[in-house]
DNA sequence: GTTGTATGAATGAAGG
DNA sequence: CCTTCATTCATACAAC
């Protein structure tokens, strides 16, 4: 069979259409569809598997050494680790993941929004779709979401933004891409759990159970349907 | 810097399969080369990672039980460790104000969005709930909503979108995502060892440890290095 | 190459 | 059910 045949299946169903030299995350091949990914994103998820590979590993390590004996010392699970796999090879493209819009475009949203008082109708959007698509690939979608956005942050700017930024969207800094997956997995939520190090699953051959549940319970939740996987829908019709 | 290390284990030890050069999957974009995954591939993905999440989760209960019962003083020998953020702020302390599915209950949640064809009855959320309460804090408007929530997301994806021929026939070679879940990510390497029944790990919320290492030990083995990083992989004949 | 920031997108919840 | 909001995640890009 064929793997990178087009397909639609899990939780939703999904076809593409539209754009068809949509440089996206489509992309023809042979005639078929399929989505796009970036060594990028690969390296993440591959990373997010190992590290549940390895914690589920450690764990039964842990339950062997219960069930053998009390035998405390046997805790120790790792050992020295080493590198399963990280040297990604070269990822240098980044296809496009997110819409951005062109200065035009921006232009004529602005523009629109105020004669909206920022809020279109869905037939608006469409228009308005339409005449940005002139000026560069853009979906019912993009504008949709670019209008939801600009209202929330044109609010919030409104009713203040106290030096209370602990909360909102001005401070969680997740930095380099290095640390991204860790950083997203372990921060995912609930700060009060969180680790203050990064790396804290490997900073040692040994992680205390503590310290692994308290990931578990806390931060080992991710993102369980990646948003690229995801079709760029055109909101309703 | 190293993400994941690892000695000896039965899970990394076959992750060790350095990622080369993959040329497999690839294709230019633009001049750019990038990789290829169908929604198949990504889907299974994700369910491989939720597996595991949910294996993670549930032998950390196990852990408990045991931590519980022995009282083991060792086991928290590693460092307390004591967050140095939670000082300032003050109110972040404050838990997350809106629900988030954990892997495992998401993906309870859409084993049973199949089963329900999207519409569960009310006595059938308050199931839902019940159980999904064995693993995180959840109430039963959660689940409504996310049943709503998803109901309408998928609508507004599916409508323009031409629906497709190629969906009856991609289908196959993944799964109808309801009881071939877990069997796709179990066979996914060995499918010799893999479980015949569906569902083994749901079919109850505390299954023996016993059980769950043996499917870690041959089910749950995978290519740790992603097939589709590899080069022509074939999956499944 | 890192760190900070602006902003596109995902999603739980609320309102009608 | 549908639309909208609020919050958060993640990425593109600028600034260092």
């Amino acid at each position: 069979m064929e793997w990178i045949n087009s397909s639609s299946s899990s939780v939703q169903e999904k076809q593409q259409q539209q754009q068809e030299e949509n440089e996206g995350e489509m992309m023809a091949v042979e005639g078929l569809y399929t989505k796009v990914m970036t060594d990028e994103q690969m390296e993440l998820l591959r990373k997010q598997i190992a590290v549940y590979a390895m914690i589920c590993e450690q764990l039964v390590d842990m339950h062997k050494s219960f069930s053998a004996q009390y035998d405390i010392a046997g805790m120790r699970l790792g050992n020295p680790y080493l590198d399963p796999f990280m040297a990604s090879g070269g990822q240098k493209i980044t296809a496009r993941q997110r819409w951005t819009p062109t200065p035009v475009q921006l232009q004529i949203l602005e523009r629109v929004y105020d004669e909206c008082s920022g809020n279109p109708g869905k037939q608006k959007i469409l228009d308005i779709t339409t005449e940005l698509a002139h000026h560069g690939q853009i979906s019912e979608t993009n504008v949709y979401n670019w209008f939801q956005n600009r209202r929330a942050r044109i609010k919030r700017k409104q009713s203040g933004v106290p030096s209370n930024t602990t909360e909102s969207e001005a401070k969680k800094h997740v930095m380099s891409k290095k640390n991204t997956t860790l950083e997203s997995i372990q921060s995912f939520e609930n700060p009060t759990t969180r680790i203050s190090e990064n790396n804290i699953y490997f900073q040692s051959p040994n992680i205390g159970m503590e310290q692994m549940i308290g990931k578990m319970d806390a931060g080992m939740v991710f993102s369980p349907l990646p948003h690229w996987q995801m079709d760029r829908y055109d909101m309703l019709g």
